[in-house]
RNA sequence: GGCGGUAUAGCCAAGUGGUAAGGCAGAGGUCUGCAAAACCUUUAUCACCGGUUCGAAUCCGGUUACCGCCUCCA
């Protein structure tokens, strides 16, 4: 079955048809690096990162772009106040994006173009649509006229003289009109600039994604994601500057996440309740942070409070214990079982698997392909209950899991590691115990091993532990 | 004023015409020396009103509440 996808541009689910049949150029847009990020940022990091983790399932090879936004007028405010200059803030917040990115199973990008990377390109950009007659220059500032673009407003869907008549677009002193927006913006006096055909000063902020996009993927891209503001008028003022640029079509689909609220409150910086994803992955587990950010459908909100993310990591310790309960148990496996009745397993493994895609292609509903893990988690619990077991089809169940999750960006921890010796011979101890019925004697080792944050669990092939 | 979103059990969350997935939490049971893990059972007529339909959480109209974008913002 094809993949569908939600389009922004169209307001519709569309089927999923790439350009080359099998690459992907997606592209989304990254942070301003002027600050550490905070949760909010790392949804769509999340988000887009599994769309392109299944589509790589799916066989697809996807080029994937993000970009760093690392010159403007915020990185300026912040280098201003903590007294360095631009090149290093952006530097320091780069790594620090990538690192938290990194930490929450982001796969890295296939490029990771810096505006001031990229600074002859844009130039050129605007050049070639001041020539065209879509922008002007007026006193070292270059402007975009969307009134000269046919088709403005279709992905926000605002007709353009609505949107002029929102009260709050103000004219700025050079613009010819309101809605006209910079493509250049001329220095001030000792502020970070290159040299253009304008004179020194610096890209506006929406030209660095037509321009990196073109440079990095191609005139028409795939897949354009971000989150939902970005929407207008960021989104819109791509495919302005793009379409105006190259007469087609900016990208096929347009894919925008939702938002995150805390304590069900708009994440602001002025209410303070904003949480930054490093202190975040400090606390918590970052696969659990992942996992709570895929159970909700990526275009609905998703409230974030402390409570759910405690129900989240109870969730998903619900499929990594299966997979352990499976890794103690196929010791005790054999190859003997009665193989017809392996074969429905193996047919329920495999159903599930088709079922998980099924979810993945209708707009990656990752909500759903969750409960289908479920699902599958408790089939693999069920066999468990079987007095025989055979190892492939714990295998079976095993590698499903594993390859399902990867899809997700979840990846199991690595086998447990030994235990010493002396808790080893605690648990033999204990054991023996048991077997004489000293009972008093077997609970007090088990409480002392609790202590240390082993948990015992008897089970008929053996007494099987796990870090609590 | 324009555009859009959301309202489903104690909590979270899927579900765009056919009689409410899944998870967490709770209750009861099975298994266990006791636990743990697991399994079984159990908890909803889907904000409200009206309409279309044999049939609607799902379509249409209206109402209410909350939220987002229209200005930097994921």
């Amino acid at each position: 079955m094809a993949i569908t996808i939600y389009n922004t541009l169209t307001r519709e689910k569309e089927t999923f048809q790439p350009i080359n049949d099998d690459k992907v150029m997606m592209y989304v847009c990254g942070p301003t690096v002027y600050n550490y990020i905070h949760i909010g940022n790392a949804r769509p990091a999340i988000v887009f990162d599994t769309v392109r983790r299944y589509l790589e399932y799916k066989g697809y090879q996807v080029d994937y772009v993000l970009n760093f936004t690392d010159v403007d007028d915020k990185i300026i405010n912040a280098a201003n106040e903590m007294g360095e200059d631009v090149e290093r803030i952006a530097n320091r917040f780069i790594d620090a994006y990538i690192e938290d990115v990194y930490a929450l199973g982001v796969k890295p990008a296939t490029y990771n173009p810096r505006v001031t990377e990229t600074m002859e390109d844009i130039i050129t950009f605007i050049q070639k649509l001041i020539d065209n007659g879509y922008a002007y220059e007026a006193d070292g500032d270059v402007y975009f006229k969307p009134r000269a673009f046919d088709g403005y407003g279709k992905l926000s869907h605002q007709s353009i003289d609505e949107l002029r008549s929102g009260a709050r677009i103000q004219i700025g002193e050079k613009k010819e009109d309101p809605l006209d927006f910079a493509l250049w913006k001329k220095a001030k006096p000792n502020e970070i600039a290159w040299e253009s055909p304008w004179g020194q000063g610096r890209p506006g902020w929406h030209i660095e994604c037509s321009a990196m996009a073109k440079k990095y993927l191609a005139e028409t891209i795939d897949i354009h994601a971000g989150g939902q503001d970005l929407t207008f008028p960021h989104h819109e003022n791509e495919i302005a500057q793009s379409e105006s640029m190259t007469g087609k079509p900016f990208a096929r689909y347009w894919m925008h996440n939702g938002y995150i609220n805390i304590d069900n409150e708009k994440m602001s910086k002025s209410l303070g309740n904003f949480v930054l994803t490093r202190e975040l992955i400090e606390k918590h587990d970052p696969q659990v942070i992942r996992f709570f950010m895929l159970s909700v459908h990526y275009r609905n909100p998703i409230n974030f409070t402390e409570e759910l993310l405690k129900s989240a990591e109870n969730s998903l310790e619900r499929i990594r214990t299966a997979y352990h309960n499976l890794e103690h148990r196929k010791k005790a496996s054999t190859n003997l079982a009665d193989s017809n009745q392996s074969d429905d397993w193996l047919t329920k493994i495999n159903t599930a698997k088709k079922q998980f895609e099924h979810e993945m292609d209708d707009d990656f509903n990752t909500a759903n392909a969750i409960s289908v893990l479920f699902d599958l988690t408790k089939e693999a619990n069920v066999y468990l209950q079987a007095k025989q077991t055979s190892t492939a089809v714990i295998e079976a169940f095993q590698e499903m899991i594993v390859s399902l999750l990867d899809v997700l960006g979840i990846q199991l921890e690595e086998e447990a590691d030994l235990l010493d010796e002396e808790v080893e011979s605690l648990i033999q101890e204990r054991n023996e115990a048991r077997k004489n019925r000293q009972f008093a004697r077997a609970d007090e080792i088990r409480d002392e091993l609790k202590a240390k944050n082993i948990i015992l669990e008897d089970t008929p092939q053996g007494t099987r532990w796990k870090r609590g």
